[in-house]
DNA sequence: GGAGTATTGTACCAATCGGTACAGTAGCGT
DNA sequence: ACGCTACTGTACCGATTGGTACAATACTCC
């Protein structure tokens, strides 16, 4: 009966859309059977632990995306400028110029929070973390750095809400040159 | 059977927290009526709508506190600076110092922004032009102040987020300091 | 105190929720 | 061709969903 063989980084993506535009709750398992052409034999066939797995798995997924594409990159001893552009080149990849809305930041929102505090904590931290530590590579204090990243991830995680709210990607674009310019 | 006479708006606020912990989808009316203590009845008679119009006059009156507390201050003619400054302490006094998130802001990422679109756009945008005007009244450029505007409700949406995330009131108030220091 | 309205609890509805059980089929290695 | 495992569809479960109906009670005004 097999239709597709997806492996499972095109299913966590397929299931990360369903969660992104409808958040922990509204995402049924009807919906998610409906955007993977999967029935629920198969969905609890990859994931044992229903739901909670699911957005577990994809939390783990998109962790490592930014992992390997932007925590990585942040880390360039070598060259801590060329690290953050390429930090605000996949930032502006990943979230589709602000098409995208960013999952794990609302997840924080609402009470699914509880659910995947740490690794909800543990994502923001290290962006955070990483790019002050760019930032007094380039010559920043340490602590004018931890201002300047905290601030740059709050400005991404705002445009990224309120470009969604005005239906107008301009207003992520606009925030990455800020962000751009405030830190090269 | 009457137990308590709540007065609309106190309703509206009970109501309204619940929406901001649980989301469109994850408040439900058992939920509602257990942090209300009415029941179905009580809830239908006054909204008839249902969640729906629950949700509605709640973004409404939100958006009338907004309206009051930050909108009208910045419209100060006279005196712009004190109207900016107004505006920051009922921001930081209506987050509860970052405690508290945004529910507008939360509607905007999930599909129940489809329902209130027009709303949350609305709410967003008055802020952001209102702040914008004056700025421009402060002496800056209509160019530079929209650009300073727009990027201060995204730090501040975005300093919800971290806050929540990091489940630590500092990030929203530092993110409110840096908005002072680059609006005064 | 009586009439009329506002408010309430309860019973009920079909639909959907997340999840389980399981028999059956597909595909693969031998 | 055989057996084993991976996968899948379907039927089903109890609980909960948003919503309706309505009779009963509380309150208000005359």
């Amino acid at each position: 009966m097999r239709r597709i063989a997806p492996d499972r980084a095109d299913l966590l993506s397929i299931i990360g859309e369903v969660f992104r535009e409808h958040g922990y709750e509204g995402a049924s398992l009807a919906l998610i059977g409906a955007a993977t052409g999967l029935g629920k034999g198969s969905l609890y066939h990859f994931f044992p632990g229903g739901k909670e797995e699911m957005a577990a798995a994809i939390i783990a997924h998109i962790d490592g995306w930014f992992e390997e594409n932007v925590f990585v990159p942040l880390q360039d001893r070598a060259d801590p400028h060329a690290g953050i552009e390429r930090m605000l080149e996949a930032t502006d990849r990943y979230f589709r110029s602000g098409r995208r809305v960013c999952l794990i930041g609302a997840f924080a929102l609402d009470e699914s929070r509880d659910l995947f505090a740490k690794a909800i904590k543990s994502y923001f931290g290290r962006w955070v973390a990483h790019l002050a530590e760019a930032l007094t590579r380039t010559g920043h204090s340490p602590a004018r750095a931890d201002e300047l990243a905290e601030e740059t991830v709050c400005a991404i995680q705002g445009a990224l809400t309120l470009g969604r709210a005005f239906d107008d990607t301009a207003v992520f674009s606009r925030a990455l040159q800020r962000a751009r310019a405030a830190l090269g």
